[in-house]
RNA sequence: GCGAGAGUGGCGGAAUUGGCAGACGCACUGGACUUAGGAUCCAGCGGUAUAUCCGUGGGAGUUCGAAUCUCCCCUCUCGCACCA
């Protein structure tokens, strides 16, 4: 009897995979496809167990759902763009390029060592020319569209990384990447216009509702932030100016007490200009500029700010308001200005208690006496102090105000939304560059088609400080203007590495096509996404610009889909110690260690048993032990049933008499197993409830086969069992199960079995086991036919000794019988 | 502060329909085999006062019956947070 010896094994069925180019997808419109997909690797040098994880996860429902009939698409590519590769380029000398190809090389064979069934037909990396290039066509496109701009604006810069941040890549005032904290400063850059779709990628989070994890949904409406209200123009005294407000409690305009502007607010010179107030409010946005904005943010912040001297107008009441420039006013949102109603607003109450500014209650709540006068209530209520709308309810109320703003002209309905265009421009190095020149002549100017591609050159040596050499590089940067022919400059701010990543996983679906980014063919086949997996790192990131591409493309024509990803999965980290893996802490556990040392199987089996998916998987290696041994104990098992047993499909029909009551229970476990194993992995993805349950059939078998091997019709059913055991294996653990199944005597193999379908006759019992309660408690068990009606088992029950002794002669008040459940006899 | 999720043995976790709490595994204990055991096999393994007992963060409730449903409270994790 041989060993498990996990390494050869698994390097044969690689191999044979491979030769057979079994995983290799072909769309086939005869056959329902399913497209499962993990986010792809930046390649930084080895995988870690987080890829480990993921891809794991993936690779069960791809072998699954090849088993279950469809045609399954599970390809694999390359985020390469990025800062990391740069930066390696600086410490030790390589370049981006070799670096990164280098660390795909050592990736690709990690992955095939770990048996994913990946169609690697389709890999690309995205900083291949053939991938970007389609990218650069895309700005044209969307430049056409109106959908990139390019403006001087406040952005977040990286000192660290030497470049600008999108905003969704700022989290609590430092880098997402390294998390320095971030500065502001004036650049002109280039910006996608993700605010154009933010009502759709805001509606269609309810279509995706239950597909995708609700906690992904509200972060993404918490990010969008949509808020309806109404636009407010208000005079300003003895001036022409107008100062124009975002509110969304009009129904207050009658409560408003004065105006707070943001420090930054454009009018703010004109507004002071001659006044005895003028110092003092230059010396307060002077100090307002100099506070870092994370600090003047955050909202423990004391409110400060200063009287500007001048005074608006209330469009409705007519009402004298002075103007304030205050701290916590934000120039990004809304206009800039803010209507300040101290007595139903926390932030204006708290204002106005400092500067001594009235506060008048104009919405009462219902059925309630007194508010508490040490704050604001933002609540819904009856209306006061409000002219002729007092008495109306403020829902009411602020319809009624917005009307007669609108037909005053002072005002108008309107809806604001805290997301902001995309901020695409990166001043770096390693990345697709912006297809734009600078003419003289004629101005910024985007490069025809044909142009295209603008190739990123590969011969510059990197700046030791970090900055891209791309400025300074004049082979690229010197060339003429597509209008004019005259001299021009290149833009030389590369692209968010975030673009290549918002459309890799529609370019899988034809992956080296050379005339068109997509076919529409390929595309409609296998597009959305079925199954999308991934951390929940990107719930804001990725998976919100990858949802704005899709749109953004399907109104250029290329997709007829409105969501890229059908279904999300968000996996947890895995922990070591309770902690993320560092090399500073010194608690990583290698991938590569572990496949030396227990192989893929091992690897991914404990992986998928440690923990359900979506949540954190705290590294043991005495359970990869356990999982190891496991596979030690099915391959012993194999040896030694071998002789015993005949190919047999699994799952196997067969009549139920004449089999031994040992038999019966082997064949109930299995197919009981069958239904469990597939609810676990189709409908929660539970795979370690899935293990569990092929352990449990695995022990069944081991406490059962002596009596089992005894006849015919018992090595029948055992042949049966052990078959299920691979076949329900085999999306976790492949190339054990490929090898037992060969081992076993299959012709075929195991790849090209289906899953099997069960049989009700076999999940019938003659005996139920039946819980006897005495006021809730178990008090006995019996095992009854399972016709027997309510009567029968409650009779059964009170003949049982334990249960007469507890209920001691007492009247029954009552009993409950659940047949094929229990029966609670109530004292 | 707001929103979401979680709290079950020494540990990871199970019970997805309100019906045997602790599946499965790890760790641990005892035994077998053995020159050896960090291999393997067998047995045990929530607690204690060992019984008409207690036990799923705490408290109340609904129910014949609650880890599961309702209400209140505590703790932790994540997200958002001067967003007008």
């Amino acid at each position: 009897m041989t060993d498990y010896q996990p390494q050869p094994i698994e390097a044969k069925w690689q191999k044979a995979w491979e030769d057979k180019q079994l995983f290799q997808a072909v769309a086939d419109p005869k056959k329902e496809k399913y497209y499962v997909l993990e986010m792809f690797p930046y390649p930084s040098g080895k995988i870690h167990m987080g890829h480990v994880r993921v891809y794991t996860i993936g690779d069960v429902i791809a072998r699954h759902k090849r088993m279950r009939g469809f045609n399954v698409l599970h390809p694999m590519g390359w985020d390469a763009f990025g800062l990391p590769a740069e930066n390696a380029a600086i410490k030790n000398g390589i370049h981006p390029a070799k670096w990164t190809y280098a660390n795909i090389d050592e990736m690709r064979s990690q992955l095939k060592s770990l048996g994913f069934s990946l169609d690697w037909d389709r890999e690309f990396a995205t900083c291949d020319t053939s991938y970007y290039a389609w990218e650069q066509l895309f700005f044209l496109k969307f430049w056409e569209k109106g959908l990139v701009y390019r403006k001087k604006a406040p952005v977040n810069w990286c000192p660290d990384c030497n470049t600008v941040l999108a905003n969704e890549q700022v989290e609590d005032g430092v880098c997402w990447r390294c998390s320095t904290e971030v500065e502001h400063r004036e650049l002109s850059q280039w910006f996608l216009r993700i605010t154009a779709y933010a009502d759709e990628l805001l509606s269609y989070l309810d279509k995706l509702h239950t597909a995708w994890p609700e906690r992904v949904r509200i972060m993404q409406e918490n990010w969008i932030g949509r808020s309806e209200g109404a636009e407010i123009d208000f005079r300003v005294a003895d001036r022409e100016e107008n100062i124009r407000v975002f509110t969304t409690r009009p129904d207050t305009l009658f409560g408003a007490t004065f105006m707070s502007l943001a420090p930054e607010y454009p009018l703010l010179d004109t507004l002071i200009q001659g006044r005895p107030e003028a110092g003092r409010v230059r010396d307060f946005v002077q100090q307002m500029r100099k506070t870092e904005h994370i600090e003047r943010a955050a909202a423990d912040q004391e409110k400060q700010g200063v009287f500007t001297g001048a005074y608006c107008l209330n469009p409705l009441s007519n009402e004298k308001m002075p103007i304030y420039v205050a701290n916590f006013v934000l120039m990004e949102y809304g206009t800039g200005a803010v209507m300040a109603v101290p007595a139903h607003d926390q932030r204006d109450f708290e204002f106005a208690e400092k500067y001594g500014l009235p506060i008048r209650t104009v919405i009462e709540p219902e059925g309630a006496k007194a508010q508490a006068p040490d704050q604001a209530y933002t609540g819904p209520g009856r209306m006061l102090r409000s002219g002729d709308l007092n008495g109306l309810d403020s829902e009411q109320g602020k319809r009624r105000i917005i009307k007669r703003l609108e037909a005053m002209g002072r005002g108008k309905k309107t809806v604001t939304f805290r997301l902001r265009d995309w901020n695409i421009s990166r001043q770096r190095y390693w990345g697709a560059p912006i297809p734009i020149v600078y003419c003289e002549a004629c101005g910024t100017v985007p490069l025809r088609p044909e142009d295209l591609p603008v190739e990123l050159p590969l011969d510059v040596a990197t700046n030791p400080d970090g900055r891209s050499p791309l400025p300074d590089f004049d082979p690229f940067v010197q060339t003429v203007c597509p209008r004019c022919q005259g001299p021009a400059r290149r833009e030389t701010d590369t692209m968010d590495t975030f673009m290549e990543s918002s459309w890799y996983f529609a370019r899988y679906t034809d992956a080296h096509l050379d005339s068109a980014p997509f076919s529409p063919e390929a595309l409609h086949y296998w597009m959305p996404v079925d199954q999308y997996i991934g951390g929940i790192e990107h719930a804001i990131l990725h998976l919100l610009y990858a949802r704005f591409f899709t749109k953004a493309l399907r109104d250029l024509g290329y997709f007829s889909i409105d969501e890229p990803f059908s279904h999300l999965l968000t996996q947890g980290m895995v922990l070591k110690d309770g902690a993320k893996m560092s090399k500073s802490k010194g608690n990583i556990v290698d991938p590569g260690e572990m496949l030396a040392r227990f192989g893929a199987d091992t690897t991914r089996l404990f992986t998928l048993f440690a923990a359900p998916p979506e949540r954190d998987l705290d590294w043991n290696d005495q359970g990869v032990e356990g999982a190891h041994r496991f596979l030690h104990r099915l391959y012993r098992l194999g040896e030694e049933l071998r002789p015993f047993l005949t190919p047999t499909e699994p799952c196997r029909p067969m009549d139920g008499d004449g089999l031994s009551a040992a038999a019966r229970r082997l064949r109930r476990k299995e197919h009981r197993t069958l239904l469990k194993i597939t609810r676990d992995i189709e409908e929660f993805f539970q795979f370690n409830t899935a293990v569990a349950a092929v352990m449990e059939l695995v022990n069944e078998i081991n406490a059962l086969k002596a009596e089992l091997l005894k006849d015919a019709p018992g090595r029948r059913v055992l042949s049966s069992a052990w078959a299920s055991v691979l076949v329900f294996l085999y999306p976790m653990t492949p190339h054990i199960c490929e090898e037992l199944w060969e081992k076993t005597g299959f012709a075929a193999e195991l790849f090209v079995m289906s899953w099997p379908e069960h049989d009700p006759a076999a999940l019938e019992q003659d005996e139920v086991l039946v819980v006897v309660q005495v006021n809730g408690r178990l008090r006995g068990k019996i095992s009854a036919p399972a016709d027997v009606d309510q009567e029968q088992l409650k009779q059964m029950a009170m003949e049982i000794e334990n249960v007469q002794k507890h209920i001691q002669g007492k009247p029954i008040k009552k009993m409950v019988a659940v047949p094929g459940k229990l029966v609670n006899i109530v004292l």
